[in-house]
DNA sequence: GCGTTTTGGTAAAGCGCTTTCCTGAAGCGC
DNA sequence: GCGCTTCAGGAAAGCGCTTTACCAAAACGC
């Protein structure tokens, strides 16, 4: 680790501050001279009981005072429940479109009076991280693609998560299902692809495993497209490396491809500079196509043609969730993301 | 919301699947016939008390059967601490550089039995932030830089948080400290753009506010490099969209700058992109400098130079982590993460 | 056979909080 | 002055878990 290590001596900074133990709810209330119900009264104003004015100033000065700052564990044991929702955080990065998703719902979600909490559960297999994130006791888990299956689901209602959202493309039994179609997307760039009468066309597949969740689906939506036409699926791993596109772009002329869907604008970035670099032009001799409509496809000479792809607003998300856990009695709701768009621009 | 809803009708999932409460350790220790103090052993494998084979058995049987899932509040509300690390997620992208960090991050401290968790506390100010975070208990608080002050750090130390260590900028009083020298980003720019011959420079700072905490410190930097000699600086804020990158280009002439550095390398690429297209040549007429060293960089003709930063290894700051959790009393550290270094290519 | 250890458990307290049920005092109509 | 209601707040239970303190039975030494 190349740093420079500081240790600050202990004459600047005490070491032991006061041990004072934190503090409870019932050393506010002996501080206001109350008892720990009143405080716990004054504190979520609730709207049951009437408190005086000259006792609640009393117990906010002696909050105040002691710093006091309530145990959301001892809260939501008592409650029976909580109103966290948790995100499984993917493991890998998903790239720019995603985090603004996921920082919408976020927002949205607080609005609502959730907890939005992230955790990763890294290594865990199928219903071993279902079991981890149970132990939280989350009022709902909202779970992106491939991260849980229909036993997963069943642990967590059991626990007693009220709301179990998958965000995939399959629909998992149990659970509120977002289905964004993946496979559209490749469906999209396929037949735009064909009506550019291209017939010899490549697929890009990262090597990423993490990213197959993705790239799967994509990858067969091509193939739909192209089914019964002449024309032929040629699959193409790549990792993300200026190295691993030099060895595919040497390889081209043998591959004889008129077409590329590269996986997604930055893999579609990645490829075009090692074709370009190899001599092959684009669109003239390979078209190249991206997705996810990413700021960068519009910087690129020729420019990037890309399929974009409208992810849900996280506000309406968030609603669905909430509704979810209101009424955990009704049935699972699945909501099909509506297809993608084709934006055509110069490299195909 | 663009999306097509699909009711699952009730016969299809039932809507009530027997509402049977979540099982608790006391469920177990009934099915088992044990008491819940024997559960507690079993399960957690507490070396003190020895149970017998058959008897862990039949725990551990009962256990499966009901599909136990222990309840992680009552556990540590008893235990009085937790093995939680939160980290306050950033609120703006930060792109993969981080994304890779953190994630390295989540990994060594799982290894150490830490469980990390990812809370975003949108739009709260100050110590407010600071009094969510308390309110989970967290052993350790991980704030990336500029989300907390030493009110927020004291906060959290009273509220039984055993660390509280900062990826930032600068020190903050109580916390350890991790300190990123952002302004050596900017100084190794600026003095590599002087060294070039360059004296009019131009440092693009991104508009986005959340970005501030790292554009203030690089601008200083060059600042900083700058300072004392005869090259000037310009301030050149920039929105990241292509209308906003063009509308700066169009006044470059008048600008009169021969260098700009410009934040990160997507600042730099667009940028760059909006400069060529106005028939500016890079780097004759202008150089332009980015920083993060990704790989899109690589893929530019031409080539961009760029800053490279070296964050720490996740496993180091785990260790930090776990180090200052297990000896809270110990004076406070703060490491320098070594400078940047400047990687040379062809745009400057 | 008697005292002592060891083995394999159990009973119960208590972590910090909310909420249900009470109660004492004051106010009110007559 | 008497019964009634309202007001302001208290006592205590209990959420699910761990851990301390304790105990009965078996094993053992002599």
């Amino acid at each position: 680790m190349p740093y420079v290590m500081v240790q600050i001596p202990n004459s600047a900074v005490p070491p032991t501050p006061p041990p004072r133990s934190v503090p409870t709810s019932a050393d506010v209330a002996r501080l206001a001279g109350v008892s720990r119900a009143t405080v716990s009264y004054v504190l979520n104003n609730t709207s049951a009981v009437r408190i005086s004015e000259p006792t609640r100033r009393r117990v906010h000065e002696a909050a105040k005072e002691l710093g006091y700052v309530p145990h959301a564990a001892a809260r939501s044991l008592r409650a029976g429940h909580s109103r966290m929702v948790l995100m499984p955080a993917p493991s890998v990065p998903i790239g720019p479109l995603y985090s603004q998703f996921i920082n919408e719902l976020q927002w949205a979600l607080s609005r609502l009076d959730y907890t939005v909490v992230q955790y990763a559960s890294l290594g865990l297999r199928g219903d071993e991280a279902a079991r981890a994130w149970a132990e939280l006791r989350p009022a709902a888990v909202l779970v992106p693609v491939g991260g849980i299956g229909p036993e997963g689901v069943a642990v967590l209602k059991r626990s007693g998560a009220r709301a179990v959202v998958t965000l995939g493309t399959e629909r998992i039994e149990g659970a509120h299902s977002l289905l964004i179609d993946h496979a559209g997307v490749g469906r999209a760039a396929g037949a735009h692809l064909y009506a550019r009468g291209r017939r010899r066309i490549g697929v890009v597949v990262p090597d990423e495993p993490g990213l197959r969740v993705f790239s799967k689906p994509r990858l067969d939506g091509v193939r739909e497209a192209l089914d019964g036409t002449d024309a032929s699926v040629t699959v193409l791993p790549l990792a993300y490396d200026e190295e691993s596109a030099a060895g595919l772009a040497a390889r081209w002329p043998e591959l004889g491809l008129d077409a590329v869907f590269a996986f997604n604008d930055e893999y579609a970035m990645l490829l075009m500079r090692a074709l370009q670099d190899a001599g092959v032009t684009v669109p003239d001799d390979t078209a190249i196509i991206g997705a996810d409509d990413l700021v960068l496809g519009r910087l690129l000479r020729p420019r990037l043609s890309t399929v974009h792809i409208e992810l849900p607003a996280g506000r309406d998300l968030a609603e669905l969730v909430d509704r979810a856990v209101r009424n955990p009695g009704a049935g699972v709701e699945s909501h099909h993301v509506h297809e993608a768009t084709l934006v055509h621009r110069d490299s195909s």
